[in-house]
DNA sequence: CCGCTTGTTCAATAGATATTGAACTATTGA
DNA sequence: TCAATAGTTCAATATCTATTGAACAAGCGG
């Protein structure tokens, strides 16, 4: 099962520039620039809004081309298309994620999980 | 007399997608960034949309740091703070401009130019 | 099979954004 | 001083976008 996404030549600047142009959206891809080669899910998003919010920024790069979703049973694994948007956009998704992954609301949500982390082994 | 611009730590990166994920104001920096070293004011942007319409874009990207606006008698220079956008943002402005100056938006009305000057001296 | 987890879809709403024409300001050149 | 030129400001509007809660779908574990 796999969900609908653009191909790379579907991919356009102005459709990427206006998905990153929401901030909610940019922590959303600077936080998986921090997670990369870890498996990130829906889940990890929460603490940017609610559970339809994100659903509902996350189709938004999906469709943009910005973010590949695939179905893992009851969750998808989110992960920035790197390749597919250096081919496109040379230099692009390096020169925001650069500046992304320093986000206060990033890094705010980095805090929290590491807080979550330390509380759940303290249990 | 100065308009009122950002210095460059107050510009954001979220600010700057903002005003570039305008398809109008992304075809009027990739216009700006091929006419680099000529003086380019309002009028240039004409095909771009109505007057006040052009004059609504410039102000944003003017405020999101993305272009100077010098005054200039009856008219304003404007240029791309290339300088300012690549302390900030390194690589970014580039990798934007290179897709940009391709955009049809851009080369239609580099073409109408073109006609104009050629009928101006067939006059 | 039942309930829990993970997400999506839908309809409603509030807020932001782009676009327009009319009126206005300011500079320049005759 | 007058008229033309170059832009801005304003109010109105139409459209789009983000956000929410309720209802739904689908996989997983007991």
């Amino acid at each position: 099962m796999t969900l609908p996404h653009p191909t790379a030549d579907q991919i356009t600047l102005s459709n990427v520039l206006a998905a990153l142009g929401d901030s909610t959206r940019l922590a959303i891809v600077g936080y998986l620039a921090r997670r990369e080669g870890r498996p990130t899910m829906c889940l990890n998003f929460t603490d940017f809004g609610s559970k339809t919010n994100i659903s509902y920024h996350l189709a938004k790069l999906r469709e943009a081309g910005i973010t590949r979703t695939e179905v893992s049973g009851t969750s998808r694994l989110i992960t920035l298309r790197r390749d597919d948007l250096d081919i496109r956009f040379p230099g692009l998704l390096d020169s925001i994620v650069a500046a992304a992954v320093d986000l206060p609301m990033v890094k705010k949500i980095e805090d929290a999980e590491e807080e979550a982390l330390a509380q759940g082994e303290a249990r």
